[in-house]
This record gives structure tokens, C-alpha cells and sequence, in this order.
RNA sequence: GGGCGAGUAGCUCAGCUGGUUAGAGCGCACGGUUCACAUCCGUGAGGUCAUAGGUUCGAGCCCUAUCUCGCCCA
């Protein structure tokens, strides 16, 4: 098939404008029911995507409407990074999440999704200093909009050249213009939350929220300063907390290296990064390492340092790694910091913060760290100190932004002390106040919070909430909520504010109420909070779930929401993580353009089961595009048979034959079952059922059943029928129209008035489930299966499709049911109907004769009897082994006695239907001779 | 090292609370231009449910151990 190339402004995410002209025409319609229109033979997604959603829009049934007398269902939207462009992974977010509040919206619940981005600190800092550095057109005709001179020349650029406020200039400028394009990537897919209420984490309004928050974790003492070791990107500029370094393993080498001993000897230690030992001031061992027991407490000389550094004893070391003999670096290390810590070791800091050495490291002061470690290494040779080199695996620190290798040292940063907010988190699901889905992620999370440490919240970048500190001349380091003029201490107006801004996470971790306008008393914030679902990948449990409870419950003062969904991460076909590195990234846009959004949306949901990783294959998408068209020459079908003005009846249709009573009950079993299972949070189920049910059910056995009374000479029946189609058709709808928003919509619009009785499905109201007719079921899925088997009969053994042999059947209990509908029956099997009767009757012709369950049919046609024979004996053989297990289950006294009634009473029907199968067929097998 | 998950048809996966003959889509084979749909319809082949024990009247599902793969934390 050929791809549908997209206009550019579809491409840049710009659905909405471009549509704008189509969808005044439709609105203007009113969405009227266009009954009797040809409707085109293929369904075009691609028109109605760009009409419906803009209509949907601007008619305002994304917004809820607030009663108090009722409960409203909340989703905040995880906020995705302004530099972001839609990857699947926000693609199934929303799908799922769209899911969620179309459903509630359609139970009448005031419903609202409220959806924002995130400023991304680093990321903003990544994207637009390459720009600088590389003088980008895109960067260069902003700073000319924004009128920031620049210095002359071609060298690289950096943010320090713009300065502070020619930076956040920039910024907020690349922001306006090229930030938020998944907004309209997510209107694309049909997400249907409140734009009217959409939120930046740099608005006036979630800032004073940060700042509030800053303000009261600081007065309470939890957030401090102090000079710690933490994680360093030198790339980046900035320090990172535990959660933003990534650890992957890679090839790296172990340097062994000796140490010459004052009065003689050597220790020999191991390492990756030799740079490091220019900062080391101590090698420590295991107390317990008898091999070294008498090195303890002499005194190592470092090489070309010449730094005089103790052997000491430390309980931290792992005696089998190496010689058991181990460097340490308190100043660049976070475990040989704790060791530092305990023995009172110094700190050599080596390193400025651009990762080139400092004075501290000597000869190779002002070298960048690789090149200072060759040269070490050179020298250390040349010493011959060092003793051999071997390949290791090891996983050394990376940005999770820019891939740089992080470094660890020591700085004076802002930290969250983290304990007390952990606390009340951990409680509030241990009490069962929260849900986490899956379940099994509750472990994960419990683990994480009790192992929890400070949080390191300063960032050295300037595009973020800049940190509400202002420190006064006399040295009076005091937050302020709006920025200071004089110092609350002394008076003083000598101020200036810390020049860091805050990790984006937490912001985001505020971003549950902050968006609803806390911390004012507003009626958003009285009213929908605490959500009711956080939902998100089970990667950023930790990133954002965890800190969005910890904060929430400290300074709103309540829980977040009260259930946590998490999915499973998006693969190729394969199962490998998608990466532009690997180049194996499915764009999701692309997906939608091919196949449509709705076809895109279903696989992603129908791919796999709750918190599991599911591979998305173009496959699977194409199927999803075929069940759109595939429902949508459904509505046709229906459509095309309305008489003009048609008009279902106010009430439930009154069934009249056995299949109107089975179709109805089984989509009244549909219903409920898709109730309880997004009850539950199956989506992916919820959605099979209701393709198997339209496809496998209705389509397949009802629709073709129904052809019969359609294109019958019986007006009434002919009526009759047509009110069970639409009306299970309909309903059906709204059920899949969670999933799939669009193409049921358009087919919804396409309806008789009265039978939609509303003016969109989309606020349609949700169905109800009426009652079952088990009878009905089993004695039409009898028919079906008997159906079948004259099918199979007919294809075993070649008969042609055209040929429509003269049948007679014994129907066995189904004789009166199967009467009213002996013509569709005689269409599904392609016979023509000579004889119908409870058993078989004495003029009936001979002929091979298809047996299936307690329903037998006679075929006039002429065959081969040993083929015929062989077919009889293999049926038999597989009876009487089903009729021995039974009997074999039933005669034992424990299956009777321990089994449920109902159990043993299904087999003791099983067991008696079976004889009876297997009696016709035994007696058929002797009257072929 | 600790924790979690997966292993079911050739492939991708369902199988929910233990209970008829373990399902679907794709692929494969055969047959189809029947007035909704070839993005379709009909029929079929294909499974020791990773392995070994156990619990149970009954196990793909529960328990124990093992193997393989993946993820998270340290």
C-alpha cells in the first residue's frame, strides 16, 4: 500500500488549524443523521480524524462541568518535556488514559484530564546551548527576534556568552515557538482532555506553587545546604540527583597499580578511572584480610604525588575483589566517600567543573580527565608502577540527557531530607489510602522509599524555577516567596538570590495540584483533588509517582490520587527498547498517517496485559485499521437496509428469533464483562472482547442470520430485525468507543437521530446491561456449531459453494427454535431445507449425515462411502474417548463428592449428550454397510 | 548480591476467580468475484502450556526447586 503522505502542517502537529474550514461545515450540520447516504466502501480515517476532533473540541465536551452534588473522575497527564516529540510511549499514555476518561465522561461522572508539559531543565539547556555551540539557523534567527547582540566571530557559543537574562530570553522564545508540539501530536490521537485547563510548570501559577512548597520544606528545616558528594555532568554543567544517572554495563579496563610503602614494599590496588588516584588519601583493607594484616596502619606513598597516605581498615571492602587492597577517593567516589566519612579522611577534590583537572592534580593540572589519565598511566609506566592492565565489565554513570560519563564529586548543594516525606508515603499505601496497579509494583515502590536518600534539588542551570534563597551582607541565607527586597533578619537591602535553579522533578512532583491552582483555595483545587489516577510507565515510578506522593501528602496536605496505573514500556518487534541510536524507532505519527489514529490506538492497547513491556508490530497496527474498516462496512450493512425514516423502538427490541435472543443476551454479557474489567484496569481484554464479540459474534453469525428476514417477504420480521441491529450495534459502539474514538463517532453520526438519542457519542451515555437468556445461548451456539460442521462436511469433501444440496435435519431439543429459523440456518450451511423435525422421520432419503451434538442432518448428495466410513469411525473414536473420560472422572467418588454440584452436573450432561452423539453415529456407521 | 517479570501453535500474544474439547491474529494449506466488507468470507492443519516434583476430585493457572531470557535496585 502506498503511505499517505501528510501536509507539512500535519507533520508539525498542527492538526487543528488545518481542519478548522471542515469542521464549521460539519458543525453546521449538526451532526443531522445522513440515513440512506451512500456511505464509501472504505472507511477514510483520514477525513474523519481531521473533522471529528476539532468538532468534539470546540463543542466543549472535553471540559466537565463541576456539580458538587457528584464525584468527579481526574486524570492529571503526566507532563511530558517541552523539547519532547511524541514517541510511543506517550502515545499509549494517553490511549490509555483517554480510555479511562472517555468511559467515566460517558457514565455522566464530571470528568477531567488535565494536560501540560514540563520545562525540562536540562534538556531545554542540552537542545539550545548545541544550538549556540553550533550556530544553528533555528537559535540564530531567535536571538535575532529576541534582539540579543552576540559577540563577533565563529567560535562555538556557549549560554555564558547571552548571559542569564539573554539566555532566559532565548529560551522562553525557542519555547513560544518550537516547545509543546505534542500538545498537538496528542490532539492528533484523539486525546479528549480539557485544553481549557492546560498548564506549563513554569506558569506564574505551578511557580508560586513550587516556591510555596520550597518555602515550607525549608522553614521546616527539610530542605538544607551542604557540601556533599553528588553526581556531576560535566557536559551539562550541572549536578544530578541519584535518579537522572543511568548505569548501563560496558567494556572498560582495570589499571592495577602498586603503591610504593614507607621502609619498603609495595600495596597493589585496582581501578578504572587512574585519574583518581591523584585524589586519593588513603588505601584502605578488610580488617579481616589476613594478608594484609601487617600493612595496617603504615603508610603508603602516592605515585608522582608523592602524597603520604595511611593503609587503614574498613569493613566496606570486598576482600575478593583484586588483592583486597583498595584505593580511596573521598572526593570522587560515593563509597570511598563513606569511607572518608568514618575514618576522617581528607577530601582532595582534583577536578574543575568542566572536568579538567586543577591544581590539586599537580603536573597535570588543567588536562582534561582522559587526557590527565594517559598521561598518568604513561608516567605510572614509566615508574613501573603499574602492573598490568585487563578488560573489565563495569557500569560506570551516564547524564540520562546528554550520555555524558558522570562524575562523582563533592559540592555544595541544596537537599531534600527525604525520610520524613518517605514516611507518610509508605504509609498511605500500606494502609491501602493508595492502590498501586499491577500490585507487584507495590514491592518496588516500598523498597525504593525505605532505601530513599536526600535528594539533591539545586541544579547550576538557569532555565527553572530559580531557588527562592536570598542570602543579605551579613550572611542571612533566608527564603522568601516573592522575590526579597530587604533581609527579614536585619533590614538589610544588600541581597542576592541563589543562583540555582530547581531539579524539574520537583516541580513535577507538585504537578497534581499545582495544576488545579493550589496552593489559592480555588474551586478547581477544592473539587478535584485528589485525583482519582495517576497513570504512567512503570519507569518513572520513581521519578515522578514516588515524589508527586511524598509532596503531595506533605503540602497538599492529602494523597496525590488514589490509584496508580503503570503500563509497560513500547518495543520494536523484535522486543528491543527503542533508540534513535538503534534506529529502530516506530514514530507514532507515522503509524496514525498509514493507518489511522484509531488503528494505532487498539493495537497499542490490545498488544499486551497490564504493566507488561508489549511490541508493537506494523502488523499488529494493520490489523487494528482492518477492525475499523471492518465495523464500518458493518454500519453500512445496517444502514443501507433502513427504510427512509426509520425509527427504533423506545423500548428493548422484541426478539423473535432464537438468534435475536442470543445476540442480545451475549451482548448483554458483553457489557457487563467490559465493565468489570476496566473496573479492573484490563483495557487490553476489555478490547479483545469487544472485537471478538462485533467480528467473531455479530458480523460473522448475526449479520449473516439476519440477511435472511431482511430480504424476506415478512415486513414485521424484517422490522424486527433491523431494531436488534441497531440497537446491539449501537450500543456496541459506545462500548469500543473508549478505544476507538473515531471511526465509531462517524459511524454513531451516521445513525438514525432517534436511535442515538444524543447529540455525540462521546457523550452518549454508557450501556447498561440487561438480562442474560442462557437458554437462548446455549441452544443457538448448538445451531452454530451445527452450522459449522455441515460447513467442514461440505468442505472435506469438496462440494462446491454454489451447490446448495437438499438437506434434512433432526434438531433434537432445538426443534421448535430452529424452526422459526430453519431458512437462515439453510443460508449459514448452504442446503436447501427438505425436512426439519425433532428426529429423524422414516421418508427421509439416505445420505451421508452430519452429527453434531444432539443436532443431526441427512444430505442428498452422492459420496464416497469409505471416505464417508473413515470420517463416521474417526468421529466415533473421538466420542468414545471423550465419553471414557468422563465416565472415568465420574466414577470416582472424590470428583462427585468434592466437586461443586453444578460441575458434576454439567459432566453428567456432557457424558449423556455424548452417548447419544455417538449412538446416531454408530448406527449411521451401520447403515452405510 | 536482593527483588520482579516472562517462558502457551511457525511468529506475536490472550487465557481474569483452578472446572467442558487451551483461544485469537498473523503465517501456512485448501476453497471462494453469494447484492456490508478481498482491509473480506468459508474450511482445515498446527500445542508433552520451559523442566522436575508437590497440593487438589480436578492444575496452563496454586506451592517448591531447576533452567533460559529480560528488567529494576545495590
Amino acid at each position: 500500500m502506498v503511505p499517505r503522505k501528510a501536509p507539512f502542517a500535519l507533520e508539525r502537529g498542527l492538526v487543528v488549524l488545518a481542519a478548522v474550514q471542515s469542521i464549521l461545515e460539519f458543525s453546521q450540520e449538526g451532526g443531522e443523521s445522513i440515513v440512506g447516504d451512500e456511505l464509501p466502501k472504505t472507511y477514510d480515517f483520514w477525513t474523519v480524524e481531521q473533522r471529528l476532533y476539532p468538532w468534539w473540541e470546540s463543542k466543549g465536551y472535553f471540559t466537565p462541568h463541576i456539580d458538587p452534588q457528584k464525584k468527579p473522575f481526574v486524570i492529571i497527564m503526566p507532563p511530558p518535556n517541552v523539547t519532547g516529540e511524541l514517541h510511543l510511549g506517550h502515545a499509549l499514555t494517553a490511549t490509555l488514559e483517554d480510555i479511562m476518561i472517555r468511559w467515566h465522561r460517558m457514565r455522566g461522572e464530571p470528568t477531567l484530564w488535565l494536560p501540560g508539559s514540563d520545562h525540562a531543565s536540562i534538556a531545554v539547556h542540552y537542545v539550545i546551548e548545541k544550538g549556540l555551540a553550533e550556530r544553528d539557523p533555528v537559535i540564530m534567527e531567535l536571538l535575532e527576534m529576541i534582539d540579543v547582540p552576540l559577540p563577533a566571530g565563529d567560535r562555538r557559543l556557549t549560554r555564558h556568552d547571552l548571559g542569564r537574562e539573554g539566555f532566559l530570553k532565548l529560551a522562553w522564545a525557542w519555547k513560544e515557538k518550537y516547545g509543546g508540539i505534542i500538545t498537538q501530536q496528542h490532539r492528533r490521537l484523539g486525546a479528549s482532555c480539557d485544553w481549557t485547563r492546560e498548564r506549563f510548570t513554569m506558569d506564574p501559577g505551578p511557580s508560586r506553587a513550587v516556591r510555596t512548597a520550597f518555602l515550607r520544606l525549608f522553614e521546616k528545616g527539610w530542605i538544607y545546604r551542604g557540601k556533599r558528594i553528588i553526581h556531576w555532568c560535566p557536559q551539562d554543567q550541572t549536578s544530578l540527583s541519584d535518579l537522572e544517572v543511568e548505569h548501563e554495563e560496558e567494556m572498560g579496563k582495570l589499571w592495577h597499580v602498586r603503591y610504593p610503602l614507607e621502609g619498603g614494599g609495595y600495596i597493589q590496588v585496582a581501578t578504572t578511572r587512574p585519574e583518581t588516584i591523584l585524589g586519593d588519601t588513603a588505601v584502605a583493607v578488610h580488617p579481616d584480610d589476613d594478608r594484609h594484616k601487617d600493612r595496617l596502619g603504615r603508610i603508603a606513598i602516592l605515585p608522582v604525588l608523592n602524597r603520604r597516605i595511611p593503609i587503614i581498615a574498613d569493613e566496606a571492602v570486598d576482600p575478593t575483589f583484586g588483592t583486597g587492597a583498595v584505593k580511596v577517593t573521598p572526593g570522587h567516589d560515593p563509597d570511598d566517600w563513606e569511607i572518608g566519612q568514618r575514618h576522617e579522611l581528607p577530601i582532595i577534590n582534583i577536578m574543575n567543573l568542566d572536568a579538567t583537572l586543577n591544581q590539586e592534580a599537580g603536573p597535570y593540572a588543567g588536562l582534561d580527565r582522559f587526557q590527565a589519565r594517559e598521561r598518568l598511566l604513561a608516567d605510572l609506566q614509566r615508574e613501573g608502577l603499574l602492573v598490568k592492565v585487563e578488560d573489565h565489565r563495569h557500569a560506570p554513570g551516564r547524564c540520562y540527557r546528554c550520555r555524558s560519563l558522570v562524575e562523582p564529586l563533592v559540592s555544595e548543594q541544596w537537599f531534600v531530607k527525604i525520610k520524613p516525606l518517605a514516611e507518610p508515603a509508605i504509609q498511605a499505601v500500606r494502609e491501602g489510602r493508595m492502590r498501586i496497579v499491577p500490585e507487584r509494583f507495590t514491592k518496588v515502590y516500598y523498597n525504593w522509599m525505605e532505601n530513599i536518600r536526600d535528594w539533591v534539588i539545586s541544579r547550576q542551570l538557569w532555565w527553572g524555577h530559580r531557588i527562592p534563597v536570598w542570602t543579605c551582607d551579613n550572611g542571612h541565607r533566608i527564603a522568601y516567596l516573592e522575590a526579597a527586597r530587604v533581609c527579614q533578619e536585619c533590614g538589610s537591602s544588600r541581597l542576592e538570590q541563589d543562583p540555582d535553579v530547581l531539579d524539574t522533578w520537583f516541580s513535577s512532583g507538585l504537578w497534581p495540584f499545582s495544576t488545579l491552582g493550589w496552593p489559592e483555595e480555588t474551586e478547581d483545587w477544592r473539587y478535584f483533588y485528589p485525583t482519582s489516577v495517576l497513570e504512567t510507565g512503570y519507569d518513572i515510578l520513581f521519578f515522578w509517582v514516588a515524589r508527586m506522593i511524598m509532596l503531595g501528602i506533605e503540602c497538599a496536605g492529602d494523597i496525590p490520587f488514589h490509584t496508580v496505573y503503570l503500563h509497560g514500556m513500547v518495543r520494536d518487534e523484535k522486543g528491543e527498547r527503542m533508540s534513535k541510536t538503534k534506529g529502530n524507532v516506530i514514530n507514532p505519527l507515522e503509524v496514525m498517517e498509514k493507518y489511522g489514529t484509531d488503528a494505532l490506538r487498539f493495537a497499542l492497547v490490545t498488544a499486551g496485559t497490564p504493566g507488561m513491556d508489549l511490541k508493537l508490530s506494523w502488523q499488529r497496527v494493520e490489523d487494528g485499521r482492518n477492525f475499523a474498516n471492518k465495523i464500518w462496512n458493518m454500519a453500512r450493512f445496517i444502514i443501507s437496509n433502513l427504510p427512509p425514516g426509520y425509527e427504533p423502538p423506545d423500548s428493548d427490541p422484541q426478539p423473535q428469533a432464537l438468534y435475536d435472543r442470543w445476540i442480545l443476551s451475549r451482548h448483554n454479557r458483553l457489557i457487563g464483562e467490559v465493565k468489570r474489567l476496566l473496573d479492573r484496569f484490563q483495557f487490553g481484554e476489555a478490547g479483545r472482547q469487544i472485537q471478538e464479540f462485533l467480528w467473531g459474534e455479530f458480523a460473522d453469525w448475526y449479520i449473516e442470520a439476519s440477511k435472511t428476514p431482511l430480504y424476506g417477504e415478512d415486513p414485521a420480521a424484517k422490522a424486527r430485525t433491523l431494531d436488534v441491529l441497531v440497537h446491539v450495534f449501537e450500543r456496541t459502539l459506545r462500548l469500543l468507543h473508549p478505544f476507538m474514538p473515531f471511526v465509531t463517532e462517524e459511524i454513531w453520526q451516521h445513525l438514525p437521530r432517534a436511535a442515538a438519542r444524543g447529540e455525540a457519542l462521546i457523550v452518549a451515555r454508557w450501556p447498561e446491561p440487561g438480562p442474560l437468556d442462557e437458554k437462548a445461548e446455549r441452544l443457538q451456539s448448538m445451531i452454530w456449531e451445527h452450522v459449522r460442521a455441515i460447513r467442514n462436511w461440505r468442505a472435506e469433501g469438496g462440494i462446491e459453494v454454489h451447490v446448495r444440496p437438499r438437506a434434512y435435519t433432526s434438531a433434537g431439543p432445538s426443534y421448535s427454535e430452529l424452526r422459526v429459523q430453519g431458512e437462515a440456518f439453510a443460508r449459514l450451511a448452504h442446503i436447501e431445507l427438505g425436512g426439519l423435525a425433532p428426529g429423524p422421520e422414516a421418508n427421509w432419503p439416505q445420505g451421508p449425515t452430519v452429527i453434531s451434538g444432539e443436532l443431526s442432518t441427512v444430505l442428498v448428495v452422492e459420496i464416497d462411502r469409505d471416505k464417508e466410513r473413515a470420517r463416521l469411525e474417526g468421529e466415533l473414536n473421538r466420542l468414545e474417548r471423550e465419553i471414557a473420560r468422563s465416565e472415568a472422572m465420574l466414577s470416582k467418588r472424590d470428583f462427585v463428592g468434592k466437586a461443586p454440584p453444578a460441575v458434576v452436573q454439567r459432566e453428567r450432561e456432557k457424558i449423556a449428550r455424548r452417548r447419544a452423539e455417538r449412538d446416531r453415529l454408530a448406527e449411521k456407521l451401520r447403515g452405510l454397510g
